[in-house]
DNA sequence: ACATGTCATTTGCAAATGCAATTATTGTCT
DNA sequence: AGACAATAATTGCATTTGCAAATGACATGT
């Protein structure tokens, strides 16, 4: 029988969605979002991102990130400058101030971490890193088997 | 080295974003959104709830979900009855309509769900399920560990 | 019984979000 | 080269969100 709480999405959310909210809450002092923390962690971890790139690696939808950057740009942490080669797109970079922040924060990101899995053993929480990384990656694989309603009523929708 | 796409919250918000937007995606058609659905998956597992336990459960923040049921009564999927024993608190219930829906929606759910993890040994995702369910409980306890700056800076606030 | 405190929910309001349309640039076809 | 399509990012606008304040109801102490 099926129970909301034992779904995979379910659970999913609501470990991410408490996770978030407790890390948010640990770094709130420093003036920074949970949005903005992983925006620059991820800039740390891969510099000189277009903003669709970015965007793809935080989850972050695209506008929502463009003003984000927009915001952060304005505080001085990063970058965002139109290529000479390409116009239309943009480069993000994390500036020294933005990056002495993200060195600020990481170490705190990761003693969260370890105190919230301190209870278990590490092969559990590595084989469930894995076993997210590998869920994930299929996502896109299945994307068009689960939305086959969604694209009859698109397809309907681009021939009228 | 750290990395931000290695680490836990990061990659549970990255999994859990994507299959609650395929999913969203998938049940548009019904007029229902992602957050409906499990308020109705979850009156549908557990009859009879307060506003509180609700969001709770569902971890909708109360005051969105406050205005989640006013829509979803509106609609008819559920009743909001205030109690006459203790008339501040409120049980809210799902219509004949609202469960018929959520047994139209729920087999959808589970489709979903198969195809997501198909790739996998159902060990795997028992194992991944537990662990999720374990580390949700235990972030309860470390609570107050990890919002130990938080606090003392609460503390300073109240005294004021 | 009254005042004060606590609990559960709702609402006001400002900020955040996301879709769709717009702008700006590059790529392609003839 | 010129027209048209495609790509990348931004912005307009309506909706959604969440915090804090307000409301309404019960609990407790005097």
């Amino acid at each position: 029988m099926y129970r909301l709480t034992n779904s995979l999405p379910y659970m999913l959310n609501r470990v991410g969605v408490r996770m978030g909210d407790l890390f948010s809450r640990r770094i709130a002092g420093y003036g920074v979002t949970l949005p903005m923390y992983r925006a620059m962690a991820a800039l740390w971890e891969v510099g000189d991102q277009r903003l669709g790139d970015l965007a793809a690696m935080t989850t972050i939808e695209i506008s929502t990130l463009s003003r984000l950057v927009g915001e952060m740009k304005r505080r001085g942490l990063v970058t965002r400058t139109r290529l000479k080669d390409n116009a239309r797109t943009v480069a993000i970079n994390l500036t020294p101030k933005g990056r002495a922040l993200a060195e600020e924060l990481i170490p705190i990101a990761v003693h969260f971490e370890n105190v919230a899995v301190r209870n278990f053993p590490s092969k559990n929480i590595s084989d469930l890193k894995s076993v997210l990384a590998e869920i994930y990656d299929s996502l896109n694989s299945i994307e068009p088997e689960i939305e086959e309603v969604n694209k009859a009523r698109k397809a309907a929708r681009t021939k009228t």
